[in-house]
DNA sequence: AGGGCTACGTAAAGGTTCGGTAAAGGCCGG
DNA sequence: CCGGCCTTTACCGAACCTTTACGTAGCCCT
């Protein structure tokens, strides 16, 4: 089976060298030349990474990375022409694999590429858009929407994705740090407490249960426990 | 609460650097300066992420990393002092998730064990999730809690952190100062009580048998006996 | 055996950090 | 300008880590 590759870069001579030895290397490439094509291929559903020029003629790769982050976990792979640090640094903040300075040698690109398909295939899971059932609640991701007990509940858009998450790890803890990054998309800074405000509407809105379905784990995050 | 980074790396002096930055960054940090020690540790079970350096006395950076991914997929970021590219493309062949070469920049380390942390929590399924059990105790990492004959054991975040340490060493002691490095985070002080304490609280959770299933060895430090 | 030193056990008190939540503020689309 | 929603602010209570204090047990030495 060969892996999908999405390939997000400005210069042509550049972008058809890779993707030719991408090829060459048994992967399935897409290309796209600026950022508006790169997060509607990277959004339209099929490629299983992405490698994302952070410097593109229209949007820059970084905020390319934000917007899809705001909707997906595809892996990405950030190339950049400097070795800037601090870029590599935000970069990572916001939410990349991986991070490769041009000139990159395009085996190397490869073997991180692999590297980091094989690890997803070892963690595995991710599967998007089939609706999933947690006991009453059942999470209907084509409309956005959850039911409880097969009536919807008036959740925000918000709401939604902090309970998404905790759902698609129902059970386990899910960090602080995390759960902002997966739900809302920017990092936690100290003394923002509106994570702790979603949380608290989202209690009031499907019922203050006891033990409640949402639990708190002390100076690390929640986690939804699994209805037994 | 805190993720466990085990640093293998046998120049004293970058590895205290290094450990010191990462414990500043709230990493609870392990430490071995050759691969015997290194793979020991990293088999034990009680670390999220392994940083790995290439270049070590007796065994080979590569070898250990080859040992290691015949019994697990630890997440691993190798270190190497060369740029070698032909070294890089080996590195991930053999299973690594990351290279960097060194002069390595701390920063950069720091967001690259987190990108790596993030990709695995979110695609969960790691090993490290995995529960164990040693005797009447059943440790759910996921769920961040300890289990007495299928009944949880209501513990504090560091009174779990402890034990689960003690538990991973069940049967041998480990040593006061190490305990509270890797359980605290801290390095240990003259009259400090603060782990004789939750010692104490523990054997209270955990009802206090006869003989004790946390043994004191004076001067020295605790163990776990598990009980037949 | 006894004295003295040190390490450990643990109750209680102290102090800090963290989380819950009401209410106010701000932003944005209509 | 209004309504919905996200975010910030502020206050409070609870959790819990740490310190203190005192009692006890082990160990060594003479």
């Amino acid at each position: 089976m060969q892996n999908r590759v999405l390939l997000i870069e400005d210069d042509d001579e550049l972008r058809e060298l890779l993707a030719r030895y991408l090829a060459s290397q048994g992967f399935s490439v897409r290309e796209a030349a600026n950022g508006r094509d790169g997060l509607a291929l990277a959004l339209g559903q099929d490629c299983d990474i992405v490698v994302l020029d952070i410097m593109l003629p229209d949007i820059n790769g970084l905020d390319v990375l934000r917007q899809l982050r705001g909707k997906t976990h595809l892996p990405v792979i950030l190339l950049t022409a400097r070795g800037d640090e601090t870029d590599r640094v935000v970069g990572f903040e916001v939410g990349a694999d991986d991070y490769i300075p041009k000139p990159c040698n395009p085996r190397e690109l490869v073997a991180r590429l692999q590297a980091l398909l094989r690890r997803i295939a070892w963690d595995q899971k991710t599967e998007v858009d089939a609706s999933r059932t947690y006991g009453d609640l059942r999470v209907e991701p084509g409309q956005r929407r959850i039911y409880q007990n097969d009536a919807p509940v008036e959740l925000t858009g918000t709401e939604y994705e902090v309970l998404q998450v905790l759902l698609a790890h129902a059970g386990s803890v899910v960090r602080k740090t995390d759960l902002m990054q997966w739900a809302l998309g920017r990092r936690l800074e100290a003394y923002d407490r509106t994570l702790d405000m979603h949380i608290s509407n989202l209690r009031k809105k499907l019922g203050n249960d006891d033990p409640p379905r949402i639990e708190t784990v002390r100076g690390l995050g929640y986690s939804y426990r699994i209805p037994t």
